[in-house]
RNA sequence: CGGGGCGUAGCGCAGCCUGGUAGCGCACUUGCAUGGGGUGCAAGGGGUCGAAGGUUCAAAUCCUUCCGUCCCGACCA
């Protein structure tokens, strides 16, 4: 390609209203421009990376056994209302009415026309397992989109849905599309974890989520250094660890006045945090004969709510109990709680069941008690793991320490079960002539939100730094004054018509600009290799090559340009 | 949804407080010079100041409403 036939739209300043790194490379860079909130074009640049990640992507589902369909954007609102989703999916479904006044929606995933698709073409367990895959165009009314493609409204994602007869066939088609999105993410040289993932409201038995790391994530990632363990942080175990220690100091009840805080607790009696516990008032469930339930978590911890609201005795979803309640059964109002004559059942965290002479609140307005012991000065009630887990708690498959960053998912693999083909009748007569639903699974990857993840990855202060394999141009050749120069044109023609001939992706910068504006936009745009074309480097047989990933420049003769090219492209 | 910020040329912004008919930088067009790191000089083109209503002799500026857009939030005792 010829830069001067080639739309490159970069601009020099940063546009206000991009926050992070991609988003703001994406712009600068002229991969994309925004519609509108969460709307964007895909910009000559742009889209030839996107259609890479795609590529890659379709030859990993393809080598998987997984065949490419394609289905409408628009689904009939009937299908939802099949799966029973019409009432659930919310407001970020977008629906539209025909003009027959029939309910429609912009499909923002497709199970259901899937699975409708299905139970109509396949009959007989012998044409299962199979798994269909797309890449087709998405759209969720986020409540608030951002960072550009990595959260927009309008997306392109792939997704496949397999089929099966049983559970075994799922989890052997659910292990080779986690193995194929290793394969994926690797390809396309991304530093990624396949995270445990929460169910959530879907239900089903397994599910794992693959996430970028990358500070600009919105979800937190603990994962283990010494092994491939990784979790959502609501997801990770937090172990039980050693303890307590036997007692060493006497129980005594103090005057704490102005120490409502864990922090206040700590500063103003130089007591390790450790040794604090701060007690939580939650609403109880239905199942116990109780309104609230405390809850003890060491005050350097966090209560994690989706552990919490797993707990029998606690109302899900999580609610705390307000300060007028809190003082009604109490007796004393927040800042001031503890378990020693605590009217309500009591869950301890297994991290505060094993704290020895530690510190809480005696439920007397500015009083504590000091120096608490389990079994000696109360019982220890009912021990669970409720809290988050932190960076350096010890890894649940006992491998070594956790480390907990942000991620950007990616990609997710579900085993749905029998969710939609019961609720949508999707049967197959088994061997014995009995009609079962099918088990699902479903596979979803993020293909525009990868371009921005690789981006974050792969950048420094002069811009975007593609893989090869993700580049819009492999190659830029960069003449200097090509328009004035016969010998430095002729040069630049022939070269760039040679490597063409050999499959490269070139581009030609014939553009008439001075030097600094080609090496700054080849540089932003993120261009992996490029070689100058200058009177200078003819006159000394030497031109100037430079990956756009190393500091130094390095030579490379005029004589054999495309060869010694070739050789540093690794063809 | 709650809170906050911002809407002035394609982009980045000033002007608004204290009303008097719009400006700067980049980009764009033309010319001359320059020609290995966003070059210089000169001359140009481009704006219903987000929209509607109001106050006023006069509104980008003050008031009201609406719209758009961005950020933050939706445990911690």
């Amino acid at each position: 390609m010829r830069a001067s036939q080639f739309l490159i739209a970069t601009v020099k300043e940063t546009p206000a209203d991009a926050e992070v790194i991609s988003h703001q490379l994406m712009l600068r860079a002229g991969m994309i421009r925004k519609l509108a909130a969460g709307l964007y074009t895909w910009l000559p640049m742009g889209l030839r990376t996107l259609r890479k990640v795609e590529r890659i992507v379709r030859e990993e589902m393809d080598a998987s056994g997984a065949q490419e369909v394609l289905m409408p954007a628009i689904q009939p609102g009937e299908l939802w209302q099949e799966s029973g989703r019409w009432e659930q999916y919310g407001p970020e479904l977008l629906r539209v009415t025909d003009r027959h006044n029939r309910d429609f929606c912009v499909g923002p995933t497709h199970e259901e026309v899937i699975t409708d698709l299905i139970r109509r073409e396949i009959k007989s367990y012998k044409q299962l397992p199979a798994n269909f895959y797309q890449v087709q165009t998405k759209f969720r009314d986020e409540i608030r989109p951002r960072f550009g493609v990595m959260r927009s409204r309008e997306f392109i994602m792939k997704d496949a849905y397999s089929f099966h007869t049983s559970q075994e066939s799922l989890v052997e088609t659910y292990d080779v599309m986690y193995d194929t999105y290793s394969r994926i993410f690797d390809r396309l040289g991304l530093d990624y974890r396949a995270v445990i993932a929460d169910n959530g409201s879907i239900g089903g038995t397994g599910s794992h989520e693959f996430h970028v790391l990358a500070d600009s994530g919105e979800d937190d990632i603990a994962f283990c250094v010494d092994s491939n363990y990784a979790a959502n942080v609501e997801m990770a175990e937090a172990l039980a660890p050693e303890g307590p220690a036997a007692p060493t100091e006497e129980l005594r009840i103090v005057d704490t006045p102005d120490t409502k805080t864990i922090d206040a607790l700590v500063n103003n009696y130089s007591l390790p945090i450790e040794k604090t516990i701060k007690t939580l008032i939650v609403k109880a469930s239905d199942e116990i004969d109780a309104e609230f339930v405390a809850l003890l978590i060491r005050g350097d911890h966090q209560l994690n709510e989706i552990k919490a609201e797993k707990q029998p005795e606690i109302a899900s979803p999580l609610e705390m109990a307000s300060d007028d309640q809190i003082r009604e059964i109490m007796g004393a109002g927040p800042g001031s709680l503890g378990p020693i004559n605590c009217p309500i059942p009591v869950i301890v965290d297994r991290a505060a069941a094993a704290c020895s002479d530690f510190g809480c609140g005696a439920n007397i307005e500015d009083k504590h008690y000091f120096g608490i012991n389990w079994g000696r000065d109360l019982e220890l009630g009912r021990v669970a793991d409720l809290r988050s887990v932190v960076t350096g708690d010890p890894s649940p498959d006992g491998k070594g320490t956790l480390n907990i960053r942000r991620g950007i998912e990616v990609g997710h693999i579900f085993q749905l079960g029998l969710k939609y083909s019961e609720a949508m009748n999707a049967t197959v007569l088994d061997e014995n002539g009995k009609a079962i639903p099918m088990s699902m699974g479903c596979y979803g990857i993020g293909i525009t939100r990868i371009v921005a993840a690789a981006i974050e990855q792969n950048h420094d202060d002069k811009g975007i730094i593609w893989p090869d394999t993700l580049a819009p141009f492999t190659v830029a050749l960069i003449p200097l004054n090509y328009d004035k120069s016969d010998e430095v044109k002729e040069l630049s023609d022939t070269l760039y018509e040679a490597l063409k001939a050999r499959g490269i992706e070139v581009l030609l910068d014939d553009r008439k600009e001075r030097p600094g504006v080609k090496f700054a936009d080849m540089e932003l745009t993120g261009i992996p290799h490029r070689l100058v074309i200058s009177d200078r480097g003819i006159k000394s047989g030497q031109l100037e090559y430079k990956a756009r990933c190393d500091s130094d420049s390095s030579d490379i003769s005029v004589d054999n340009a495309v060869e010694e090219l070739l050789a540093k492209l690794g063809k």
